[in-house]
DNA sequence: CCAATAATCTGGAATGATTCCAAACAAAGG
DNA sequence: CCTTTGTTTGGAATCATTCCAGATTATTGG
């Protein structure tokens, strides 16, 4: 995602372009997974100073607007991800806590299965895998 | 689940059978999904003085040895319950938050399925379905 | 190019669930 | 009955996140 493609994504999105909305955006689109403090950290390192709470501020309207998707595990802060809108999961890591995306393998939307439950009306599941990534696996 | 019942899950599982642990799980076991401050409150009304520190520690042993469940919709409280070891999933209201089962729909541990991706080994799938109640959703 | 609007900054304070502490006390079970 | 394990008390600490309010700055439509 380069300078253009996030300024467009700002603007279809009927957002002002700014410099921390660019640099968020752009980060979070280079870490998927990465939490809230990581991504100050980031934006302030290769755009200049940006405020705590513009990164709050930020982290929420974008999410708002569905440009980027906030996960929260149990357990862990909020982490955020640009892959929007194509129902993929999550695999957390229960030693080192690592992120990895999974393309739900049973069809399009298939977790939305239930999609009436004791007279529930369902629009999205949620759907986390825990497990041993492949570097911790074999400690175990 | 009554007296009995509580006892011997507790020893079961090898743990001692104190007032609070008894008093924590009768009544996870009869308000499935409440918060940790409910649980409390509820724990001191009925079975007079338990200690705040005496709920988390209980909880925290009992949801060790799987006596309970710990489950934390995003952006909630952590809550319990005592179904356990039976796959079955969550379905939370966006408007007030109200939890209900659901028990997954296609088949024994179908949500297990991606049992390997990106090599993770999986061992767990925890599925929040999010939606509106049948409360909640005329008003929309 | 400029004004109006929207966003950001500063800097601090508040929230709220949860954890941790340490010493004293109480209860369970062999 | 004694040892071990839990619980109590009363604080204090953590930590992500939210809120505040006024001043400043940047963006964008006109």
């Amino acid at each position: 995602m380069d300078e253009r493609d996030v300024e467009m994504s700002l603007r279809t999105a009927g957002l002002r372009a700014t410099l921390p909305r660019k640099a968020v955006l752009a980060m979070v689109a280079a870490n998927p997974h990465a939490d809230t403090d990581t991504i100050s950290r980031e934006v302030r390192a290769h755009a200049g100073p940006v405020s705590t709470q513009a990164v709050y501020d930020v982290l929420r309207v974008l999410t708002e607007h569905k440009l980027i998707r906030r996960i929260e595990p149990a357990g862990s802060v909020a982490r955020y991800e640009t892959r929007v809108g194509d129902n993929h999961h999550h695999v957390v890591c229960r030693i080192c806590g690592v992120i990895g995306d999974v393309t739900c393998a049973v069809g399009p939307t298939p977790c939305l299965t239930p999609r009436e439950a004791h007279g529930f009306v369902i629009d999205e599941a949620d759907v986390t895998y825990w497990g041993l990534c492949p570097a911790c696996a074999p400690t175990r």
